[in-house]
DNA sequence: TTCTTCGGCCTTGGTGAATTGCATATGGAC
DNA sequence: GTCCATATGCAATTCACCAAGGCCGAAGAA
């Protein structure tokens, strides 16, 4: 698996609304513009993250989106999924019957172990986590760690 | 990411010689109607692998393939890179430079960290470690996990 | 009513996966 | 030395899906 480029942008839409605050409505032409987005492909994917519940629109004059939660209640698996399905390195891991031999196939063993440890760490990261780490990233050179 | 066909049929190829043991030369036609894999697309896998020394081709009468070093010296990851290439959730972790936000961007940190808890997995696992389990598998019903 | 913004549908171009085919090179068997 | 089985290399095909863009309709605030 590679991201795809709605993973990518999907997951940059909604950290530019988790970083507002999850009350202040945002167009889609300002998320376009400020992350440099087409905003066309940005909609749609935005109309997923909709109809998943992790985003609300807001139709009309000075519409636009917002977080449907706060930025802590939601992981980036749950933004990731909502834009792409579950994510599965095969097919034979969420379907044995996709292949004759899954059952005695010790290399599906071996990828859905793998497969776990890397949703692991989206599970285990909010929203919040991501924009306290962005925020730390770009901000303060406090220290420099190789003089 | 999703895992290739390619990366599939490699993996059941190289795993059905390390189980002949190392130095059985095995002609193509028999892994391909054995582990049910088109015997071209077998043909192109095995000369990337080939190539990456991890298989030993003969040619002529009686010809095929060996693996080219014990089944215990090679991991799960060294055949998966050989067929595809260096494995990257995005092509920002490899190559920073294809993304102007790449210095300040958390989620490129996410990803690098979840990256690096799959391909652990794939790290850790030799050939000989999945022989192991496929017989464990399909063998012996030793014990009744739910009578 | 009007203007702005999202919603849904359809189209397009591009890229890569998954094969298949054919001609060539190699080396063991006889 | 000839022959045949086998790998090697290149080309072509088919198909699906990603990425993007266009158009028009629906909703809602001013």
């Amino acid at each position: 698996m590679q991201f795809t480029k709605a993973e990518e942008y999907g997951m940059q839409g909604v950290l530019h609304l988790a970083d507002k605050g999850k009350d202040e409505v945002t167009p889609l032409s300002e998320i376009s513009e400020a992350r440099d987005i087409p905003e066309k492909f940005l909609a749609k994917i935005f109309q997923s993250l909709s109809r998943s519940g992790i985003l609300r629109s807001h139709r009309g004059v000075r519409g636009g989106f917002t977080l449907a939660k706060p930025p802590g209640d939601i992981t980036v698996k749950d933004v990731l999924e909502a834009i792409q399905g579950p994510y599965h390195l095969t097919k034979c891991i969420p379907d044995p019957d996709s292949c004759a031999r899954s059952a005695s196939c010790a290399m599906r063993e071996l990828l859905v172990t793998a497969e776990e440890r890397l949703l692991e760490v989206f599970v285990k990261h909010t929203l919040e986590d991501v924009v306290h780490m962005e925020r730390s990233m770009s901000a303060p050179p406090s220290e420099k760690p190789n003089p």
